[in-house]
DNA sequence: ATAATTAACTATAACGTTATAGCTAACAAA
DNA sequence: TTTGTTAGCTATAACGTTATAGTTAATTAT
């Protein structure tokens, strides 16, 4: 029931200035020995606490970080979350999040909001809506207010800002490669639709690999899920076609850009007894908690999370320290790894 | 490369006062429609938007929620500060996130730092560690300072506040009695350890449901998972205890008090050629992707995380805006919900 | 004894707002 | 003419800090 006490109040209760409270809870030598001891005594006993906001306002920073991803409930952005949360807590930083849903609109609103003094920085992966819709306007607005911005995972060139990405198309490649040697020359590819960055990379890596091998691409091969709000739908897309696709000609692989559509795949596989990984092999990107736990367990391409969201912090704490200058722009790459578990 | 303009820029800018621009924006009848105009269409020029640290500090609201959660890498938590945020952000406030990671000294670290200003009210779910040693000093702390506090699904009775959990032993004995109904006498319960109070209410439900249908419960038929920091450890002890607790006795259904603790029996079960449901069924608490995407899937309780995290918001909030007394406390109980799959 | 130095403190402005009270000129009422 | 009213604006304080620039009184130097 008691408010917090401030400086007016102790400096009232001990009858001296806001200033000499202020000094000597700093332990300023300005202040004499006795009544700094008393003043810090006193604001010990009432559990004195400088108040944030106040300090924000007078320093112009609020040691907070501003966080917008797509999703929360997914497991790679909650791992970058958990290790931004981490490495910026350890340096002094607090974290609020946003979500944008996908959603262009929501992105827009929650950078508006976040820009308007709650934050100092900004980390971010940017919304699939936003990315189709190729209207990066919020983003350079932001780094115009001199509000710094990392982004990564899904990133864009044209804007000038740090960023971390994964090696997607090579890894890709190098995953495609794998199932080549094992002999799969018929490999199917679960992508999403052109504009998500990320998935684009990780066909061109698919493709690659294939040319190297001198073996023909084949577009009944490459499935490209349509992705609908409610994800309900976007399964039964992808079952549907994978379904006919696996009854209609040959395929002895499957690489898909997320566990999810790994997943399904497995399941759809299991329902037309194909055996996994005898006569279908699977490899899959996300390195997440449906990987380990289906059966087969699958082979995966972990982009360590972890460390994204780590650089991720650090590069953007540099830049609020000053330790790098604000206008020199890394893009740094995390290799990725791939896991071999029972599906290949 | 511009600062954000301030209302005393603006007032320079056009040679009147701060007042009258700060007025002119609020559309006052105080300040002629001519300078009204004026000036409300230069702040539009130029982009003018008021700086919410300045507004947190006059208004000692901050129109921030903060949320302490044990583990955002989690599908529940995640779901729920998922929902948090929808409802938050719909209802005009910002999400701050902090995670203790299960530890004590983490959780109230998380607390000073948030109520030193920067939140308005909390809602969080309670650290095992924290509970383990019943210290819940921080948490009465603040609410002593007036900060509204919500917890959710891991709650204590000691503490006075606003509280959303699930009905824990119920849904645990309704699915023990669903597997008894089955002709399965021998169930194995996965569990935690007994300071985690859903892990309790859950063994409770189970014990209740063996003791109405006149089984004896076993205490060879209850494992509680030693959790170790790290999760690898606890769950080789996990399968390790399986497999002998499998292999001495009679067991033909298990009761997972989560997904992970499912997911896991369900790798030993195949390890050892245990076909489920058929000789062994299974049902769990958590409604997450692992019960989605194993196989077979899991039949699963559902706690409505979705729900929970909306509820909570809705209590906080309706506190923060005093439409709810501040001294009258209520306890939400949200019902699980039996989702069958393949394991039963 | 006078000036210079120092120790120990205080007053003030500023960060960006808003609410309250106050001021001025123009006009109306008596 | 004198007073009262109103429209339209401004000044001020406050939210809780801190940094800068004072202000004393006592001590030291000359």
């Amino acid at each position: 029931m008691i408010r917090r006490i401030t400086l007016k109040e102790i400096a009232n209760e001990l009858n001296v200035s806001i200033s000499t409270v202020s000094k000597s809870l700093k332990d300023s030598h300005e202040i004499g020995l006795e009544t700094r001891e008393k003043i810090k005594a006193f604001a010990k006993a009432h559990n004195y606490r400088p108040n944030n906001i106040a300090l924000s306002l007078k320093n112009r920073k609020t040691k907070t970080i501003g966080v917008i991803i797509p999703e929360i409930v997914h497991h790679f952005f909650s791992i970058v979350i958990n290790s931004i949360e981490k490495f910026s807590t350890e340096n002094g930083y607090n974290v609020i999040i946003a979500v944008s849903n996908e959603s262009f609109e929501k992105e827009v609103l929650n950078m508006e909001t976040l820009a308007n003094g709650h934050i100092d920085g900004i980390i971010m992966s940017i919304a699939k809506e936003t990315l189709k819709k190729q209207d990066f306007h919020h983003i350079k607005e932001t780094i115009d207010l001199v509000i710094p911005v990392v982004l990564f995972d899904r990133v864009i060139s044209e804007i000038k800002c740090d960023k971390v990405i994964v090696n997607d198309k090579q890894a890709a490649k190098e995953a495609t490669q794998v199932l080549i040697d094992d002999k799969r020359e018929n490999i199917l590819l679960l992508t999403s639709e052109d504009y998500v960055s990320v998935g684009n990379l990780r066909t061109e890596g698919y493709l690659e690999a294939l040319k190297d091998n001198d073996i023909e691409p084949n577009s009944n091969l490459i499935i490209k899920v349509k992705d609908k709000k409610g994800s309900q739908l976007e399964m039964s897309y992808l079952e549907d076609e994978l379904e006919k696709a696996i009854k209609s000609q040959k395929v002895d692989a499957i690489l898909g850009v997320n566990e999810i559509y790994a997943g399904s795949a497995l399941k759809v596989l299991k329902k037309n007894n194909v055996s996994v990984p005898k006569e279908i092999s699977i490899i899959s990107f996300t390195d997440g908690v449906i990987s380990r736990y289906s059966s087969p367990s699958l082979s995966t391409i972990s982009q360590h999370g972890e460390i994204m969201g780590e650089r991720s912090a650090e590069l953007l704490i540099n830049k609020l320290t000053g330790k790098t200058s604000s206008n020199e722009f890394k893009t740094e790459i995390i290799n990725c790894s791939l896991i071999k578990r029972e599906s290949s």
